[in-house]
DNA sequence: TTTCAAATGCAACATTGTTGCAAAGGTACG
DNA sequence: CGTACCTTTGCAACAATGTTGCATTTGAAA
């Protein structure tokens, strides 16, 4: 779908940061971190509006964020079927070595056996290692 | 066991960030930040050691870090079982509420069914809920 | 006790993310 | 089409976490 029109289905005003972003990340087939969408996105880029461009957009169910390590935040857009209420909760893959970070869409973790009265929203599971390029 | 013993059992030398770290960490029951443990060290604290001493401690097997969100991150000791060959793939609790991480020892997660040729070496499972004390 | 590699502590810097506020821009309405 | 209004942008300043270089100190072995 259109970066304009996805917008238009949420009811967002459809500003140049916003479409700028949804382009980048539909650009390619992969997470990319905020330096990655940046350069895709040339000179004309403010670090305020895109972090607070991405809290719109993540809140809206048209992206989600992954935490990959201490210093290593992606951001992917979401299939259609989620929303905000409808979170994805497929795992992801890192690879150590050509630092990629792929969605496993197919992997739904869990249901998890947790001590009594715990209860859980939301999971969040990265899988490190070597993806099928870089393990040959 | 006594943080003396643990560097000595690690052939590490016995300086006294790396003791009053351990000891940061035995005090509580429960992973802590940077400041957290800062905190407890009171004055004589030097961010640069904190972070050298860290990943010495993690490489030797002692500690363990856990990535909860884009800006939080807590450390915690290891049981004497993990070593740094054999890593901790136990899950961990993060509370919406308290705020409070715990280490789910017995929750181990996986295996995971990856696409072909794609080698798992760890993977980190961050549990997002209620813990028993907020959910009543 | 002496020696030396390892570790510390300081300064400076890098990255990621946030807050306040004035200016600019999208959208609805006439 | 033009105007009015509320949202969003863009800038500056700040905050938290983590890293690098280098001189000084210190643990531990001889």
């Amino acid at each position: 779908m259109q970066a304009i029109d996805i917008l238009q289905q949420h009811q967002l005003k459809k500003t140049s940061p916003r479409l700028a972003i949804i382009e980048a990340l539909q650009s390619v087939d992969a997470p990319l971190a905020e330096a990655e969408i940046s350069e895709k996105m040339g000179s004309h880029y403010d670090r305020t509006t895109f972090y607070r461009s991405m809290q719109t957009l993540e809140e809206a169910g048209i992206i989600h964020r992954i935490v990959v390590d201490k210093q290593l935040v992606k951001y992917a857009m979401n299939h259609v079927e989620f929303t905000s209420k409808n979170q994805p909760d497929h795992a992801h893959f890192f690879c150590n070595n050509c630092k990629k970070l792929i969605c496993l869409e197919e992997v739904h973790p869990g249901p998890y056996r947790l001590p009594t009265g715990f209860q859980t929203s939301e999971a969040e599971v990265i899988i490190k290692g070597l993806c099928n390029k870089c393990s040959k």
